[in-house]
RNA sequence: GGCCCCAUCGUCUAGAGGUUAGGACACGACCCUUUCAAGGUCAAAACCAGGGUUCGAUUCCCUGUGGGGUCACCA
């Protein structure tokens, strides 16, 4: 009885990935992989005037990021091809017409023109906006005769005049729609590529989608998709229209043309390609998206997909919208930065490094990898944090940072020189030693861990803020380590006392 | 404005007639501490309003209010 899953993502290529596409399709991945069905990819390109020929690669880039494999579509095929759909266009026509054929749809030679003037009249005598359905009473013989001329029309739908259409969505129930209030919408435009409309249900129907979830936005236009589903005779699929994702502040949905703001005021990207540039990590990314609208259970928010696709349900999607939640994923991505291997972090921290320029040493990255692991929220922030030990000439700090807090230039040479001395006859360098070493100045110097630290770090890193300090020195090594504070004492000399 | 959807801490959410209304993020305090993190502990913080139904409503119904979506030869 149970037909077998299969869903479908339908973006239409126009530039790199929505975040809330991501979302949307990640959900229907979900849903794919928790039935065993098929994830199919469409590219819904039957816009010409947003045609863009960079964008579709741009885009299953984006997926593939995120790791959302389909299973038909677009290079990888399938038994229901094309999956482009301007390739599928005698299709759709063929069907447009049928339903010209069968009385369900009607040619309509309406110019652009006639239409706005149509809305100008109906507004001024203070009536709804929509077209007067002037062709839908056109004769046979007429609509033979403006054909004859080289008129192009288009072809719309026959809505029925009176009565209710009832669209079942898996998270509302029966949504009931007033035949009065619809519209006869254009279903084949006048260049003969179909409208999304019409697109829709040809596909879905010979693509035999099960389960059509896509963004709430087309729950308004879900009454013309049933109408057209009744016309055609075609079996329906099952509806869920998925929340929409609102700016962080609630007000509006996210979108590229008005860059939604976190509460400091910083913009929050919209597109998945900012969240790679800015160092997110994929798994973060999908969790985090994951939850929203849809809950994990558990109290858990913190998970894999392999979990998520264990446990995702239908019935656990939350119908209502919800604000961009932007700081719960800079935790998740600290959370999985935290849970990678560090072989793996490193294996991604590598190309973050060389895009800042460092030419990265694979056993210098290997011992610095783990001094960050707990430091980092994105994996951009590697390039501030512990971008010093990859810079090929080092960058000493300003004399001024080397005293720390209650300390005098005087203090602060003492503290070198003293370091400097014990450091020198170490003959094992490594992080125990060191500190073991160090930490014994403490008290003949007077001063606490923080302040002799604090000098020693900004000598050796160049940084107030660095990784801990005797990792740092290891890794560093002593010939350079002892340059490096030798040098801080000689900048002291400009700092007066 | 018409139509449609939605409504629990600031935010993401759990809850499906009787709960001290739970968790998480962010925020604050404290602990740990070598800067920054991470980790630990604690605190503060919510059922939009008004009517019903009911012995009893955050939960069910209605109305209002608020928010969102949508009204193209774009998707």
């Amino acid at each position: 009885m149970a037909n077998p899953v299969r869903v479908r993502f339908a973006p239409s290529p126009t530039g790199s990935l929505h975040i809330g596409g991501l979302r949307t399709a990640l959900f229907n991945w979900l849903y794919a992989r928790k039935h065993n069905g098929a994830f199919v990819l469409r590219i819904e390109d039957t816009d010409q005037k947003r045609y863009d020929p960079t964008a579709l690669a741009t885009l299953t880039e984006a997926l593939r990021w995120a790791g959302l494999h389909w299973d038909e579509g677009p290079d990888v095929g399938g038994a229901f091809g094309p999956y482009v759909q301007s390739e599928r266009l005698a299709l759709y026509q063929q069907w447009a017409q049928w339903l010209v054929d069968n009385g369900k749809a009607y040619k309509c030679f309406c110019t652009t023109e006639r239409l706005a003037q149509v809305n100008k009249d109906k507004e001024a005598r203070k009536e709804l906006p929509g077209y007067d359905r002037f062709c839908r009473r056109l004769t046979p013989a007429e609509v033979a005769e403006k054909e004859a001329q080289g008129l192009k029309p288009v072809i719309r739908m026959k809505m029925p005049l009176d009565g209710q259409t009832v669209v079942q969505d898996v998270l509302r129930g029966d949504v009931v729609f007033e035949n009065q209030t619809q519209q006869d919408a254009v279903l084949l435009k006048s260049d003969g590529f179909p409208t999304y409309h019409l697109a829709h249900v040809v596909d879905d129907h010979f693509m035999q989608i099960s389960h059509v979830m896509r963004a709430n936005e087309w729950l308004p236009s879900a009454a013309l998709h049933m109408q057209l589903w009744l016309a055609f005779g075609w079996e329906i699929p099952v509806y869920v229209h998925l929340p929409v994702m609102l700016n962080p502040n609630g007000k509006g949905k996210m979108s590229k043309r008005n860059p939604p703001k976190d509460k400091y005021g910083n913009i929050i990207p919209v597109m998945v390609h900012d969240y790679i540039n800015a160092g997110y990590l994929p798994e973060a990314l999908d969790n985090f998206l994951a939850n929203i609208g849809w809950n994990f259970g558990e109290e858990r928010e913190l998970f894999t997909m392999a979990e998520a696709v264990e446990r995702f349900d239908l019935a656990r999607i939350n119908p209502a919208n919800s604000a961009f939640p932007t700081e719960k994923l800079d935790w998740l991505n600290g959370e999985h930065l935290r849970a990678l291997p560090l072989d793996e972090l490193a294996r991604r921290l590598r190309p973050v490094l060389e895009k800042a320029g460092f030419s990265v040493d694979e056993t210098l990255l290997q011992q610095v990898t783990p001094i960050v692991q707990t430091r980092l929220k994105t994996l951009n922030e590697v390039v501030a944090m512990a971008g010093f030990f990859f810079r090929a000439e080092f960058i000493p700090a300003a004399p001024d940072k080397l005293p720390q807090k209650k300390m005098d230039a005087a203090s602060t040479r003492l503290a070198l020189e003293q370091s400097i001395s014990v450091l020198e006859t170490l003959r094992d360098f490594g992080r125990e030693t060191t500190h073991a070493a160090v930490e014994k100045l403490t008290e003949t110097l007077g001063l606490n861990n923080s302040q002799l630290f604090g000098v020693l770090r900004t000598a050796v890193s160049g940084q107030q803020v660095s990784p801990p300090l005797f990792e740092t020195m290891e890794i560093v090594g002593q010939a350079e380590t002892l340059r490096r504070l030798r040098l801080a004492l000689e900048s002291l000399k400009t700092l007066a006392a």
